[in-house]
DNA sequence: ATAGGCGCCTGCTGGC
DNA sequence: TGCCAGCAGGCGCCTA
């Protein structure tokens, strides 16, 4: 579910009902999560305050004192909210920080279970965690040189290389489909096909598209929403994501879909040529 | 290096 | 109404 301006709505809503704030006790359901969490994390995390709360790419990063760093992945359907605890805990829920001051707690929900949480003891730690998955430079700090680089080295498909977060990290499949669109390039176009005009137009593209969703607060489809527990409204402005057979806004013709990079893929064969 | 397939999970939808 | 296939904002592993 979630990409990066969900991640980032997430974020954003949860630093202010978050910074500052001691954890008071720690409770994960039986089944907890797909992958990572020890049963010495929850003692280690009583009595921390939390410093800051930041992003990089889908990860959320909750820094606390002494220099412990929970990290967090939603995966398809993970939600990250801010509740009072004496609101009824919904199904899922496998994660619950008891807040200090006001009964709040910070709870992880997640049907699907394709989410993580992993506490490291050191910030040196997290950077190796991201040197060791490879993950790439957010959108936003891409450069043309870089991008341009990136695409001329490999015979993959425009596509592939938005999904791989080792190119740039953050975007999923939403994003990819709609960045290209708004770039007019069609997905499966071979990246190192691509011209200095139109890798400049499809790094622009991206870049306006997730500034656009996150003023947005993000898509909501199904389960997401940010870390006030709120949806986002993204999903109104999709132009070719989850509309096949339905008119593109620019010259009307049916929107396609097809499978790429074992996703699926919408886009307007008319404005996108290969 | 890269494509394709599966597996991890649960829930919802559409077709019969 | 019931059943079953197919689908879903992700990602890691395996094989060819």
């Amino acid at each position: 579910m979630p990409e990066l301006p969900e991640v980032e709505t997430v974020v954003r809503e949860l630093r202010p009902r978050l910074v500052g704030r001691r954890i008071a006790a720690v409770t994960v359901s039986s089944l907890a999560l797909r992958r990572h969490w020890s049963d010495e994390w929850g003692p280690r995390l009583v009595g921390r305050r939390v410093r800051a709360v930041g992003r990089r790419g889908k990860w959320i990063l909750v820094a606390l004192d002494r220099q412990l760093h929970l990290v967090i992945h939603l995966g398809m359907t993970g939600q990250l909210t801010v509740v009072p605890g004496g609101q009824p805990l919904a199904g899922h829920t496998h994660v619950v920080l008891d807040l200090d001051r006001g009964g709040d707690q910070l709870r992880f929900r997640d049907v699907r279970r394709f989410g993580s949480a992993t506490l490291f003891e050191a910030r040196g730690q997290l950077e190796e965690f991201f040197r060791q998955t490879g993950l790439g430079p957010e959108p936003f700090d891409v450069d043309a040189g870089y991008w341009a680089g990136r695409l001329a080295a490999t015979s993959r498909c425009l596509k592939a290389l938005l999904l791989d977060q080792r190119v740039v990290a953050g975007v999923g499949n939403i994003y990819a489909d709609e960045s290209l669109y708004e770039a007019r390039l069609h997905p499966a176009r071979p990246a190192r096909n691509t011209g200095p005009a139109d890798a400049g137009r499809l790094r622009r593209a991206l870049v306006a598209v997730l500034r656009r969703a996150i003023a947005k607060r993000g898509s909501s489809i199904r389960d997401y929403v940010g870390g006030s527990g709120r949806r986002g409204a993204y999903q109104r402005e999709f132009r070719v994501y989850g509309r096949p057979g339905q008119p593109c806004p620019r010259c009307r013709g049916p929107i396609a879909r097809i499978r790429l990079a074992g996703r699926s893929t919408h886009f307007c064969p008319q404005c996108q040529r290969l």
